[in-house]
DNA sequence: TAGATTGTTAATCGATTAACAATC
DNA sequence: TAGATTGTTAATCGATTAACAATC
């Protein structure tokens, strides 16, 4: 399997969505022009992306179960991927309860809080414990995800313990930007980002010029 | 004002963040190499982002107070938007606590979900109501952006009925795409897509080749 | 075969970078 | 002035598109 740009890997979940809702009404297969209308990008495109992904039959289109198959095999989708969540607060409880992470194969087997009067606390399948535990138990059961979700000010310190108990990947959800040594993956996600846009296309249009 | 591209943008809130920080140590000029080291970029693509934003002066820097300002009103920071959200699950919830709007002035005015035991519930500052109010409620208050956090299935019928009502921007949380027509603003904000983009690194990082 | 489809190429577009010019 | 900084230009890089070739 060669090596997908960023841009492509950011397609398949697109793809994943529309394909496994086809594959659900049970059709055999599904055109590239077909897939292009609906996610409103050029057909060329769709081919390319799934040049390298798709399972292709001549005259007829992708096939839809091995396509399908093929998306979750390069995404590890079926590979079970063991994480922490740190920081049960709002949004560390809705992302706890979130049941699309189960689809990718994530499954977050602890929750750590500063708040001691938190612990004891199962939020969804997950138990909440106090944060003096998260470095032994990261070390345990060789976790190698954290989900940060602690507050701004917290996460750089947050990072550096996450680090130091030998977690190898952070999703970082504060809008810090974390400096991390770099054989450790960051993947920043902020909702500021999203919001900006909003309101930037908002103004935008409310008052035109 | 200029139209800034959608990438200066979606790098504002970074340079916003970073600038916040600044201004609250007290900090009068940033430079732009600063400013690129903080954030990972070149110095160069600083320039070409604040060139239109940011108040320079030769020879020290941004000004921080001013630059902040400008940010500020570029993304419509302290003009109010009033917003509904539909859809009171997990995510939803979340949403509702988020703190984080407040700094872009985004206020959610209510709260509607189709289970009517939720009723009455104030989840953070905001009020749940049954979803049957909804239609009156966003023409009374002439309510135009819409948080979109139901369940995949019903994302379609949903967003239809939303801008029946006069919403014109639709914040999309579900995986699903919507068709709207071209005068209703669209974002989608899919937390499927982040966790596919690690996902990926991940695997490319545990079995090399 | 004819026709529907995917594959591939070259052209285009846009964003980023690197280097230097301009400024105070 | 010298020096620190921003401004601007041209080169580069990468992604997308459009058009056509190849396939069964």
């Amino acid at each position: 399997m060669r090596v997908l740009s960023l841009t492509t890997v950011k397609r398949l979940p697109n793809y994943y969505q529309i394909i496994k809702d086809l594959h659900g009404r049970g059709r055999e297969y599904v055109s590239c022009d077909r897939l292009a209308k609906l996610l409103g990008i050029a057909p060329g495109l769709v081919r390319k992306d799934l040049a390298e992904v798709a399972a292709k039959v001549q005259k007829v289109g992708y096939h839809v179960p091995d396509t399908l198959r093929n998306i979750q095999e390069i995404l590890g989708m079926h590979n079970s991927k063991q994480a922490v969540l740190v920081g049960v607060g709002s949004l560390g409880q809705a992302l706890l309860n979130y049941r699309g992470f189960d689809d990718y194969g994530f499954k977050i087997v602890a929750a750590f809080d500063t708040d001691a009067t938190k612990a004891g606390q199962f939020i969804g399948q997950t138990e909440v414990l106090p944060v003096s535990l998260m470095p032994g138990l990261i070390r345990r059961l060789y976790v190698k995800i954290a989900v940060l979700t602690v507050p701004a000010d917290q996460a750089k310190t947050t990072a550096a313990e996450l680090i130091k108990a030998g977690i190898e990947a952070i999703w970082n959800f504060t809008p810090e930007s974390l400096e991390v040594p770099s054989d450790i993956l960051v993947r920043n996600e902020d909702l500021g980002v999203g919001l900006a846009l909003l309101s930037y296309e908002l103004e935008r249009r409310i008052m035109p010029k």
